[in-house]
DNA sequence: CATGAATGAGTATTCATTCAT
DNA sequence: TATGAATGAATACTCATTCAT
């Protein structure tokens, strides 16, 4: 029975990718420590032992979260963007409405961002700018930074400092979306304002 | 032997000044759960049982140290600087030099930040934006920000929701702070651009 | 599946009232402060993180196993006992008969006789007389001292004191039941004696 | 200074004797595991500290309180009594006076008879009659039993079961002693008619 | 000597993980 | 495969003992 076979892998698949998102999300409000699994499992809606049967320990579970947080899809996203053969301001501004757009779609959007800063600030062992400025996405949005101040349309300051503080401000509104509700967002223009030079002088 | 009864007394608010301090630190950085009372016992310099001698439990600890996370003196200061009969662009530039001074001199001051950002998202019970905007900081903030809106020193738009991003970006730089030693920080110049609009034009 | 869940439920029943047996036997030899959660666990036969599946601390167990100390079948047998159509002198003897098969056969009744006196004992709050009498046994006991003072089978007294006399013998012998092994019991008429008149004069 | 020196090692003594007998009292009431140092020294009136510059420690302390337990002149006088030229009848009727004089007068004493009778049943090693039945006064007793069987004014039975059940009763007013504090303790006569029979008859 | 604050070994309780069903 | 009851290692908290004053 072939057919029985792959769907039993499709569910598998299916309840996987369910834990991965929920947990994300668990994760990114509570905090590792702040997790526990019985908690966890309730909210994902399956019994604690389940968890076992996908992840071996909450460990791995988190490494594998922590793992999709670099999505490769928004590194690609963010690189094609660079490539694309248009102002930096225009960039900025599409890549601000793209960020604002997908935190407010989408949970787990929010969620990822979060881990992935909080995951930047702790890296104990080398807690120095290299680690950090070593993020592709940094690197990509420096890029960005540096034709924007060529063309004088991006506010001066060391680009790396420029991408970390840009890259900040997203954390704040994404933690915003994971803890309240009925919160005031900041617009993609006052994200973009982070970079941008005024443009009304 | 009053001199003794009263060297004891001092010695004992000392020690649990010290025991507030440190603590506020190693929560700020770990959070409540990911908090050991050995490991803080450990940081602090003191014995497990010695902590009990001062706060009857983990949670009655971290409940006085979020009780001193709203400063009265940081309220003061502002509320000072509200009333100081000079223009709004003068003193969010005040503000933010003095922000960014406190966060770079004083530890205490960046877990305070951090853990006072941290229980307003956390808010569970009334997870909405009235909670937090009734804190006195925003409001004081708000004030200012309405000024530098008529003097058109200060950018459009909602001013409770600039001020939020405001101390946002202020938490931003105190979990640096906390995290990373050789951090490249903004500047208080960088800081004021949240709020103000560029000045060159 | 209603047999596996009704199956489910039976177990958890059994664990709980082996749990609240075998507790009430380990507290009445060691008393409250004198019973490790750890040593108790493994006296009955399971790990210490199951005792709080079934009870949420130390301190609720001890007092469900005090609630049912003063066990309404043992007062339904006494009130059965006080309207049976027979002298007093032949109501007390059946009463000791029945007291001191019950110490003989059942660890459980004696560790109930035990823990129940020593609450009364303890009983911080109104340690008067006024509350010790309060209770149904003693209320049932003392009609059938008056019963029997009227009979001219019982011994004068305040027919209180003699029914506190009377189940102090019995606590005493539960006490020795508990604590020693091959000791000499009294036998069903040295107990019936402490209210009974020498019936051979 | 010799008359100094004297009156120091007077004032430890002293001092050590009121240790001694108020926690005599206080482990009587709550047992060993239930005494906490701190609560014992209040208790005293005396530091916690202070309790350890007379003994080793809480267990030597205990040992030594037990050790009070057999008292040497309640043994004494219970040896003369046996030898004085009367009745058994007439020697357990000033036995029980005396007894019943001192509870009601002497809380020390009843503390005494309340540990000596716990620790012969905790007496974990050898919990044979042979153990309890090595007492001393338990011995003596027996003598005056036998002497009143042979009188014909003692019941019938095992002398030393009669003795135990005497020095049981003994107990329980102890314990009623030390715990209520209105309470109506049985009368001399009512405790030695637990050996006597009825004289009226 | 007397004290009570400080300590850490010991005890109560929680929670990640296992396992019988 | 899915479950949640059972487990014991890890963590919070207490208390006998020590020690600086």
């Amino acid at each position: 029975m072939p057919k029985s076979q792959e769907r039993c892998q499709e569910i598998r698949e299916e309840t996987r990718s369910k834990i991965l998102k929920d947990s994300m999300l668990y994760f990114a409000r509570n905090g590792f420590a702040g997790t526990k699994i019985s908690d966890l499992a309730k909210q994902i809606g399956i019994g604690q032992g389940t968890l076992y049967l996908y992840f071996k320990s909450k460990e791995e579970l988190f490494q594998e979260i922590a793992a999709l947080t670099n999505s490769s899809k928004d590194i690609a996203e963010l690189n094609i963007l660079l490539h694309l053969p248009m102002s930096a301001r225009k960039k900025i501004q599409k890549l601000s409405d793209s960020i604002m757009d997908k935190l407010l779609q989408d949970d787990s959007y929010a969620a990822k961002v979060t881990l992935n800063t909080q995951m930047m600030l702790e890296q104990k062992d080398l807690p120095s700018a290299e680690t950090i400025y070593q993020s592709e996405v940094y690197q990509i949005t420096e890029k960005i930074i540096r034709q924007g101040q060529k063309e004088g349309s991006v506010v001066e300051g060391l680009p790396l400092k420029l991408a970390d503080y840009y890259w900040g401000v997203v954390y704040l509104y994404a933690l915003r979306k994971l803890f309240t509700t009925k919160y005031e967002m900041i617009s993609s223009g006052d994200l973009s304002r982070v970079l941008l030079k005024d443009s009304t002088k």
